[in-house]
Parts: C-alpha cells; sequence; structure tokens
RNA sequence: AUGGGUGUAGCUUAGCGGCCAGAGCGCGUGUUUUGGGAACACGUAGGCGUCCGUUCGAAUCGGACCACUCAUACCA
C-alpha cells in the first residue's frame, strides 16, 4: 500500500494535493498563489508543448513574443474584454525602490511613480491587437497567425496547484482574418486540435462544444470549449478557442484594404491551453497509489530495477535493454541505487506514475524472463528477454490506448439524461457527471439552475441532435440538450 | 472577498504560562540485510508563521497581519 497518500473516496482534495507533491510535479511558494513547477512537472508541461507547437505549426502558426506589461488605457478598450478581467489584475506603479529613511529594508520610492500605470498581462489580445494595427495593412497580410508561449497573472482568490495559480504557464494564439467565416473556421479548427491531443495525447475524452453566452470569454462573439470529466464527477474547461469577430480590430482599429480596395476591419480569433491539463491529467487517470501518466506524455517511459540490487549479471541484461529501448525512441533508465531495496523503488516509481518497469532478477533470468508490471492495471507477468523491446513497444500502446478507454467508459456512464428538476437534483448529487438536460437558451434560467443545484452550462455539444423538448426548469420549448456539471 | 480550520526541524507531530522544546520519519556514517516501502548503532537538524502586547517569565494568553486549507464566488 501507498504511504501518505490520501485516498480518493476519503477526501478527494486532499488526494489531488498529495500526488502533486508526493510525485514532485510542483509546491507552493513564497509568493501568494504561485506555483514552482518542479522538474517532474515541467517535463510533463514540456511534452505536451511540444506537442501541441508542432500541430500549431503544421497549421501556418509561427511563435512570436509579446510584453509582460500592458498600458493600463489598453484595457480599457474593449469594454466586455476589461470588465471580464479588471477585478484580478496585477498592477505596476512604480519603477524604483530605495532603502527606507526610517530603518533597515527597502521602500518604493514615491518619485518614481509611473505617469501610466502598468498590467501584468491576464492575456495578450489588447496588447497584441494594437500591435497588428501596424502589421496589417492588405489583404496580403492576412491571414496573420501567431502564437506565444507565455506565463500571465490573474489575481484569484482562491488557487490550487496547476488548476488554478494566479501565475499560469500557457499558449495563446491570436489569429487575424480576412473573413468572418474564416476566422471562425481557424476558430474551430484549433479546438480539433485541442480535443485531438487531448485524447490522443493525454487520453483524456473530452466534449467539443460551444459556450453559453454567460460563459463565454469577456470579449467574444462566441467561446468554443472543450469540456473534460474528473473522477470526483466535477467537469473541467480544458481548452478554449475564441471567435471573436471584430471587436478587438474595431476597438484597436485594425483595418485592412481589400481586393476591392475597401477598407475593413479584420476578423479575430484567440485560442489557448495551460498548465491546468497538468491537473486534468491527473484528476483523468490517477489512483491512491500515486500518478499515473499515459506514455505518450510520461517524462519517462520505463524503469528498469535490478532484483534485489545492480550485480554485473543484471548490470549486462538491462544494458541489452536499454539500448534496445532507446533504438525505438523510449525513454528508460536503470536504477542502480544499492542502497534502496527492490520494494521501496517499486512504490517509489508507482508513486511517479511511470508507465512500465522492468524487473530484472537472477531468479527470472535463469528462465531467459524478466517481470514486466504495468502501471495502469498493475498487473505483472514474466517476459522472455528475447524481444522485449518489442513487446514493452507494443505494451506502451496498450497502456495508452487502455488508459483512453477507461477514462471514456467512465464519462460515458456518467452522462446522463435528465427532464426534471429533481432529477437533476437527484442525479447532481448521487452520480455526478454530466447532464444532458434542456434549456430554454436564457441566461436567467442558466443562472437560476446554478443558485438552485451548483451546476452551470460547461457547453452546448457540437453534435447534439436536434430534439423537440422542454426546458428542465422552465418548461419552455427547447431544440437540443445542453451539458450541466459542477465544475472546476 | 466572506465564513470555518490550521501554522512547533525538510515532513508528521508532542508540549498548551516557568522544569534544557521531546519524538517518529527523513538525512549522514557504519554493520547486518535484500524477489513489494529492512533492522540496529551512532550522528544531523528547530526556538515554536510574523509583528505588537500582557506577564517577573510566552511555543503556550491577547491583538493585528501573513500563509496554507475547506466552503461560497470567479476563471485556463
Amino acid at each position: 500500500m501507498a504511504k501518505e497518500i490520501t485516498a480518493r473516496d476519503e477526501d478527494y482534495s486532499q488526494w489531488y494535493n498529495d500526488i502533486v507533491k508526493k510525485a514532485g510535479l510542483a509546491s507552493n511558494s513564497a509568493v501568494r498563489g504561485c506555483m514552482v513547477i518542479k522538474p517532474n512537472g515541467f517535463a510533463i508541461w514540456e511534452n505536451m508543448q511540444s506537442q501541441l507547437d508542432k500541430r500549431f505549426k503544421e497549421t501556418g502558426h509561427v511563435n512570436a513574443s509579446f510584453p509582460l506589461l500592458i498600458p493600463k488605457s489598453f484595457l480599457s478598450k474593449e469594454a466586455e474584454h476589461v470588465e471580464g478581467f479588471a477585478k484580478e489584475c496585477a498592477v505596476v506603479t512604480h519603477h524604483r525602490l530605495m532603502n527606507d529613511p526610517n530603518g533597515t529594508g527597502v521602500v518604493v520610492d514615491p518619485s518614481a511613480k509611473l505617469e501610466e500605470e502598468l498590467i501584468i498581462r491576464p492575456t495578450s489580445e489588447t496588447i497584441i491587437w494594437n500591435t497588428y494595427r501596424d502589421w496589417i495593412n492588405s489583404y496580403r497580410d492576412l491571414p496573420l497567425l501567431i502564437n506565444q508561449w507565455c506565463n500571465v497573472m490573474r489575481w484569484e482568490m482562491r488557487t490550487r496547484l496547476f488548476l488554478r495559480t494566479s501565475e499560469f504557464l500557457w499558449q495563446e494564439g491570436h489569429t487575424a482574418h480576412a473573413s468572418s467565416q474564416e476566422a471562425e473556421e481557424e476558430t474551430r479548427m484549433i479546438q480539433d486540435i485541442y480535443a485531438e491531443f487531448a485524447e490522443e495525447y493525454m487520453a483524456m475524452p473530452v466534449i467539443k462544444g460551444v459556450k453559453t453566452a454567460n460563459e463565454r470569454f469577456a470579449g467574444a462573439i462566441d467561446t468554443y470549449t472543450i469540456e473534460a470529466l474528473m473522477q470526483d464527477g466535477k467537469a473541467l474547461q480544458a481548452g478554449t478557442s475564441h471567435f471573436l469577430g471584430q471587436n478587438f480590430a474595431k476597438a484597436f482599429d485594425v483595418k485592412f484594404l481589400d481586393e476591392n480596395q475597401k477598407s475593413q476591419h479584420v476578423w479575430a480569433s484567440s485560442w489557448g491551453v495551460s498548465t491546468r491539463l497538468i491537473g486534468g491529467l491527473i484528476m483523468t487517470h490517477s489512483d491512491d497509489d500515486g500518478l499515473v501518466l499515459p506514455p505518450k506524455l510520461a517524462p519517462l517511459q520505463v524503469v528498469i530495477v535490478p532484483i534485489p540490487k545492480p550485480d554485473p549479471v543484471i548490470d549486462e541484461v538491462a544494458e541489452k535493454i536499454m539500448a534496445a529501448l532507446k533504438e525505438k525512441g523510449i525513454s528508460v533508465k536503470y536504477d542502480m541505487d544499492k542502497k534502496k531495496r527492490p520494494g521501496f523503488k517499486f512504490a517509489e516509481y508507482e508513486m511517479r506514475g511511470i508507465p512500465v518497469r522492468v524487473g530484472i532478477g537472477k531468479r527470472d533470468l535463469e528462465k531467459g524472463q524478466v517481470e514486466i508490471a504495468r502501471r495502469d492495471t498493475k498487473e505483472k507477468s514474466a517476459q522472455p528477454v528475447d524481444g522485449i523491446a518489442d513487446y514493452i513497444e507494443q505494451l506502451l500502446e496498450d497502456i495508452q490506448n487502455n488508459l483512453f478507454q477507461r477514462a471514456l467508459d467512465f464519462r460515458n456512464e456518467r452522462i446522463t439524461k435528465v427532464d426534471s428538476m429533481e432529477d437533476f437534483k437527484s442525479v447532481l448529487e448521487e452520480k455526478g457527471g454530466f447532464l444532458s438536460a434542456h434549456w430554454d437558451g436564457t441566461t436567467e434560467t442558466e443562472k437560476k439552475i446554478k443558485e438552485l443545484t451548483k451546476a452551470t452550462i460547461r457547453c452546448i455539444p457540437l453534435d447534439a441532435e436536434v430534439e423537440e423538448g422542454q426546458c428542465v426548469l422552465t418548461g419552455k420549448p427547447s431544440q437540443q440538450r445542453v451539458l450541466f456539471a459542477k465544475a472546476y
């Protein structure tokens, strides 16, 4: 049994915190609400980055970098945007410190007050659109497809490692297009990229949908989302892609001359995923023994443990296996620590979520075998050393698929159709997950249901069937079901 | 931000006005071990979140602040 991890059914939040800390992913820092991402956690982020970055580039995007600080006046140029973010902005007001005249330490030098305060970016639409004004003159300059990997800051009241921190790492794409249709296509294509990445790499099933007006990004016409379901039955917004219409182009006066020599405002999209994905990854797969990582994102895919300790005979076999695995591009480590016993190492690597463990002991070697343990099911089996690299390569694939299938089954079992508020409440309380229900389309009803149940509309699924029905709260006519859930 | 809880070595914690702040884990060295978190010995490490106050005397009492945590609210 794993030491020191709180069981999930005992206290899910505590379990989550235990995993993050014990698996060495992240910790709180000296700065309120800001985390230190430790090497084990950052390596996962790097793997996510490289996969996503590859897909962005394949679809014509390029990376750039814009300033961390945004002039205060920029924020207020788009009315809804400022309203959405104003309450959570960190503000830079001075540019110099001085020795405290009354004692030790330093104080802000009052003479170094900035003429215009600077905002630490909560998102970069404003500074980027202000820049795009200079970059875009003609339809020949479009589309402009730019992404940046960076940190942003939102002064959140309550923070949780990875899920909601004041500072977080993300990528934000900001694109400019000549037509509304093209910008919308971009928005949906990015949603597809996010969904495909979530499912194929994170093994995390997601539902693609559109946000209601109430849940929309501040300043967007439409917000496309991917929604995942966590083990405790709560939903997680895993990525969003916004169709911004001409809102920012108008706010920052970004125009282009079209082929008919007519001046037009450009059309925009913006989209992002963040380190929150790591939180989603944890809450999709991990168990009471620790982290469980999908092989495609695991910083280390295979660990070899000598049983009971390193030994020339065992080392030789390990070296061979490592060479064969590396040739296949599989990451592997041989644990040569002589002081720690095998049982300790087993538990340790399970805690860290290494997908496959190879145990090499003399008893098995005599039979030409090694022990293979898979993290997802915790099954162990003896396998012949001959052809072991092929076996492991296949096993990693099986684990990846199994994790996805397991999560998919779990999620699908927790999408429940409900047609009355009584069912709505009881299913939400007893089972959790997504509730598929009719809704009359008004923000008023949405808010009322939230008040009554704490559940929000996670999305209007893109694949929803047209179905005549009545709003679960008001009984007014509805054309399709939407998905409700309690959310992170 | 509101309401509840917590803050003593790296971690978990005992002590709850005076008596050297004590232990387990960890960490280091050594010995014996080693097929699912080894045992023993010796050693290492804290002035009790911060500040102010009460007191002859504060980790213990009071206040303010800070941080973390749970619930509510907001978000990627």
